[in-house]
DNA sequence: GGAATTTGACCTTA
DNA sequence: TAAGGTCAAATTCC
């Protein structure tokens, strides 16, 4: 499998293995020095991290835009791939157009198709296994309500059409399509359309909780919603994450304190396999301290089922960029930052500290 | 009773 | 003018 590998896969892996031997010693020299428990519970974690990131490059099916879950405990696997139905600057973030469409947008309420043009646009794949027991796409984080659906000529199945909750409260003005796949039913593909104005973003949720995927599955039954973020909010969320990191660091600093532990790692009983590919993605440079972080911190997030597990996977050509593009969305993928384990972790990780060649 | 979904009609665009 | 997208009243659910 390896001698397919590209170079940033290689080098992904490379990295990972290099930190992991970090990890490893910086274990060795907390033993020395410290006898605090959870110092070992989080370079446990780290390495548990680690150890899954590099299982997940090396199973075999990861060369493919399908991503099968190959553990038990995986229910459903999502294909995200990000097909960039308007251009996307390189580090995923949308283009000016993207942003100036969202803009005039939010300026001007009486939105017409010329201004949607404008909007940010993009679409993931979201495989669902049935046996899961959900039926439709998992939530994606955002609070969306059903407002239209649609025969689709030509189309096996009806397209689906949702807006924010908060559309009318909070002017938020984002949209999105579902569509279940004619080839596969088991896929759906996720049309975003424009950007969330709203406060009550994936990070709120934490506060109202949107109705569970049983009870969502429950009204919506065929033409579920979901999966997936809004690209902005995602790069937002990093930033938040990384900004409570910083805060924690400041715990941390002073030593580990007795903040209570998440349970070790463990996958949840229904997860997602989670792909995104295309021009959505980050280049190598691009991915900074913010992604990495949001990777530790979702892949070994257990507390919410339906959202919780994203696996990264490289895309049908090879490259890492679908890797790296799903970074933020796993960060955002995991409803509440504030359920993020790495939030508890107290190790520090100041931009200065990232090697700028990370990647590279 | 409030909130979400359904669905037919209407609007916009190519 | 057909197809996609949205609106809004009716319906359903909690």
């Amino acid at each position: 499998m390896e001698g397919g590998w590209s170079w940033e896969q290689k080098t992904l892996m490379s990295e990972l293995i290099e930190g992991m031997e970090f990890a490893k010693q910086l274990r060795v020299h907390l033993g020395s020095t410290s006898s605090v428990e959870t110092t070992d519970v989080l370079v446990q974690r780290i390495l548990s991290s680690y150890e899954k990131a590099l299982l997940i490059l090396k199973w075999p099916g990861s060369g493919s835009t399908t991503v099968q879950a190959q553990q038990a405990n995986i229910g459903a696997a999502v294909v995200n791939c990000c097909v960039p139905e308007s251009p996307i600057s390189i580090n995923g973030s949308p283009t000016s157009d993207d942003i100036d469409g969202v803009f005039k947008d939010n300026l001007d309420h009486q939105e017409n198709s010329k201004k949607r043009k404008t909007q940010s646009r993009w679409t993931d794949k979201v495989r669902v296994s049935f046996e899961s027991g959900l039926e439709g796409p998992h939530e994606d984080g955002f609070s969306w309500r059903k407002y239209g659906q649609k025969d689709i000529l030509a189309a096996k199945y009806p397209r689906s059409y949702y807006r924010c909750t908060y559309r009318n409260t909070q002017n938020c003005r984002a949209t999105k399509q579902v569509q279940r796949s004619d080839e596969d039913p088991t896929i759906f593909e996720v049309t975003y359309i424009g950007t969330h104005t709203c406060s009550h973003g994936q990070a709120a949720q934490s506060v109202p909780q949107p109705p569970s995927p049983e009870k969502q599955e429950k009204r919506l039954n065929h033409h579920n919603s979901n999966n997936n973020n809004n690209y902005q909010q995602q790069q937002q969320q990093s930033q938040d994450i990384l900004s409570n990191l910083r805060k924690g660091l400041s715990v941390n600093t002073n030593g580990l304190d007795n903040r209570e532990m998440e349970p070790p790692f463990t996958f949840p009983s229904t997860s997602f396999g989670y792909t995104r590919t295309g021009d959505h993605c980050f280049s190598p440079s691009m991915l900074d301290e913010n992604t990495f972080l949001g990777f530790s911190s979702t892949y070994t997030s257990p507390s919410t089922p339906e959202s919780n597990y994203f696996l990264c996977q490289m895309n049908s050509f090879g490259d890492a960029q679908g890797f790296e593009a799903s970074l933020p969305e796993l960060l955002s993928a995991n409803n509440s930052s504030a359920n993020s384990p790495i939030l508890n972790m107290d190790f520090s990780l100041d931009p200065a500290e990232i090697d700028p060649n990370f990647l590279l």
